[in-house]
DNA sequence: AAATATATACGACATTTGTCGTAATGTCAA
DNA sequence: TTGACATTACGACAAATGTCGTATATATTT
């Protein structure tokens, strides 16, 4: 069985985040998408894609000329595999110093802390139930 | 002004941890730390660091012919770039799902939980006191 | 059908990273 | 002082990444 348990390049991301909020689509498409972020060659961003497909980290499907694109790899797998490389690498796979440092961030609104505060309250019960 | 804003690679961040624990030390030492986790030739490891240093990512002072590394680059600012970046790469910026993730991975232990739980009262008050 | 615009295919190139081998040089014990 | 060793310096190389330019094939528009 081969896995997927590589992780996308920062480029491969951003068009990652593209189709998986519109997908299936062209190459043009997504190109536009990125333009709007940043400056990027149309070639460059096809090169991009089809070497993700070369990869199988994406598929398509041919109209005519044109290539539709859709993800193969999807959001939560790359987000498990990101956040456990950085917890892992990063934070010497000290969970607590990885939550300490996102939540001192203060980055979050009163909103999310009760939202976060919740989900604590869950995890404590789990514990308990155990 | 140059800024410190890039990211260590892996190999990098692997040998930052190290010195972070044991600064000054020789790649020697290094090498080691690093042998009984992986493979690894001892030229890879002199190169990296010596890359590292062009770099100025590392500092180093020479004793006859050894060399004395410690790191330029800190801990707390290389994971608040990792971390930023996975926020913001990765969960688009949304610290919540972010932090939803974290904590629903299960890997944190009761007392981890508790800990947690304080962090978030304080986060509250300050939001209060706002 | 001819011209024009589009898409994809290909190949290139510069960088960065990860890995080493080999050479050169300094250190130290006999 | 001479080996035997330890260390660093250099140079290489492959693979992955990010970027494009050019060529080719296909639609579309007149």
């Amino acid at each position: 069985m081969e896995e997927t348990a590589w992780q996308p390049s920062d480029a491969e991301i951003e068009i990652l985040q593209v189709l998986w909020d519109h997908e299936p689509a062209t190459v043009r498409f997504v190109h536009e998408q990125l333009s709007a972020k940043k400056e990027v060659g149309y070639t460059t961003t096809l090169k991009q894609m089809q070497r993700m497909y070369e990869k199988g980290m994406l598929l398509r499907t041919e109209s005519g000329k044109t290539h539709y694109y859709t993800t193969e790899v999807k959001a939560p797998q790359v987000r498990q595999t990101a956040f456990s490389h950085l917890l892992e690498k990063v934070f010497n796979g000290s969970a607590i110093d990885l939550l300490l440092h996102a939540i001192g961030q203060g980055k979050s609104t009163p909103e999310e802390i009760e939202a976060l505060e919740k989900l604590i309250q869950e995890k404590k019960k789990q514990h308990n139930n155990e």
